[in-house]
RNA sequence: GGAGAGGUGGCUGAGUGGCUGAAAGCGCACGCUUGGAAAGCGUGUGACUCGCAAGGGUUCCAGGGUUCGAAUCCCUGCCUCUCCGCCA
């Protein structure tokens, strides 16, 4: 979130954020209301200091013995008087808050200014893309023939587009998320989480995924609880309203959990396999840092996903998304798309974000610095590391053989029982 | 689900109508001390917000209410703990 003051001192910066982002935000209108908030604010508060020291008289007068009726009776309207300016007061804010909710994060200046995916820029390739002397499957032929996934029994237990995996193909989405939280916490240090599935409302307003994504989430209405969909979530979330001594930062957490999307508006869309379902397994990496060095910070996460999919072989791209395809957390974001041989496209695995300090204003996360001072707020970054189901699309479709076998990625066999492939049995 | 207790600053914890934005302790910062550190001693130390400033206001789980005045009294909600029940 934005705050108020930072709009007002920075009102044309935030109209160019906006304007980049392709969104329609009266940020003219919110100051006009601002400036009517402080106005009556500093009428009421003139009030409250009358009422507060005048209070403090009668009191004195009571104890005195002397009567108190007369300011008794001009502190009665003055009460009345506060009750309804404060309720004025109360009229903007629950106009003006929600409206603030509903602002995206100002861009990083070096976020390419577009409109939409066209306008992301390739940074980087990792990886040659496979050649095959025989025609290659999609996943679906793929995971059908070797009987390790079946969404037609998942739809009969859920509904469309729920995966279920089967034998080897079960193995595999095992073996996948167990290995990536070993490297993650192993080999770069991240503290491993598992965390509730499941959010309440606060918790997601305080990543930013509502109020806007409301449609977008599984909601039980009952207690008010929504499936995450995400594990930045949970683990963003861990440290809403805490403040750290400085010493304790960095802080990097890594986390496995299913992630449930509705998909509200993308129906026809990828439907078939595996591409865009409505629940998947992601293992997720989350930071807290300092501001100085949160952008280093969001290239080292990148290069942590990065060596996920190095250490499975599988080639990607890095695309910097523009200001207009971001997201609404972000002030700068990473995605990871990899080569799926079979359908013959790239399938987005990750998205590294540096939030700087947008959620931490949200929930209040800060930090006390060394040497004394006021908290400040800290920065949080989140990137998958990385989703799983469409891995698995890459591994199945760029790892097949002829005979419609897949041989398994060398650092997956540990974690499959030493097995070399995955065969028809 | 039933009965009871409780939610106070970075933390522990006192406070039951004005003298309490909040004792005390811990922690933290600064200074003294020291070759250096520890200990000790002294001083300081919540957050948010309005204001150029002086100085205000808000804030003791949240929302209402009583009162000239609420951390303190009343109502509602949420959460935590203890006991009982049920149960993986």
């Amino acid at each position: 979130m934005l705050k108020l003051e930072y709009i007002r001192s920075n009102a044309e910066v935030v109209k160019k954020a906006m304007r980049d982002r392709g969104m329609k935000v009266n940020i003219d209108e919110l100051l006009k209301s601002d400036e009517e908030r402080r106005k009556l604010l500093s009428e009421v508060e003139t009030l409250k200091h009358q009422r507060n020291t005048q209070s403090d008289d009668i009191g004195k007068l009571i104890k005195e013995g002397k009567d108190a009726e007369k300011l008794k009776d001009e502190m009665r309207d003055v009460s009345e008087q506060i009750k309804g300016l404060d309720k004025q007061v109360k009229e903007i804010e629950d106009k003006v808050n929600p409206v603030l909710l509903t602002i995206p994060n100002i861009p990083h200046s070096s976020v390419p200014v577009g409109k939409d995916a066209k306008d992301n820029k390739v940074i980087r390739q990792w990886g040659t893309i496979p050649k095959f002397n025989f025609s290659p499957k999609d996943h679906l032929q793929l995971a059908k023939d070797l009987d390790i996934i079946d969404f037609e029994r998942a739809l009969k237990i859920v509904g469309s587009n729920f995966p279920l995996y089967k034998g080897m193909g079960a193995l595999l989405e095992r073996a996948l998320i167990n290995f990536m939280l070993d490297v993650h916490t192993k080999e770069h240090k991240y503290t491993e989480i598992s965390p509730p599935f499941l959010a309440n409302r606060a918790t997601m307003t305080g990543t930013g995924q509502l109020p806007k994504l409301e449609e977008d989430m599984y909601h039980i209405e009952k207690e008010d609880y929504f499936l995450i969909p995400t594990a930045e979530v949970p683990l963003t979330n861990l440290h809403a309203g805490e403040t750290f001594p400085e010493e304790d930062l960095p802080i990097y957490y890594t986390g496995y959990t299913p992630c449930f999307r509705r998909e509200a508006g993308s129906y026809g869309k990828d439907t078939k396999g595996l591409i865009r379902v409505h629940q998947f397994d992601k293992v997720e990496m989350v930071k807290f840092v300092k501001p100085e060095n949160s952008f280093d910070e969001l290239e080292s996460m990148l290069k942590n996903a990065e060596d996920i999919l190095q250490k499975l072989k599988l080639p990607y791209r890095i695309i910097l998304l523009c200001t207009g395809d971001m997201g609404f957390s972000a002030s700068k974001c990473y995605d990871i798309e990899l080569w799926a041989s079979g359908l013959e496209r790239y399938l987005e695995v990750s998205s590294c974000s540096n939030c700087t300090n947008f959620q931490a204003q949200r929930i209040s996360a800060k930090y006390k610095p060394k040497g004394g001072g006021k908290p400040i707020y800290l920065h949080t970054l989140n990137g998958s590391g990385v989703a799983l189901a469409r891995t698995v699309i890459a591994i199945l479709e760029n790892y097949q053989q002829e005979d419609g076998s897949i041989l398994i990625p060398e650092v997956l066999r540990p974690y499959m029982n030493g097995k070399t492939k995955i065969e028809k049995t």
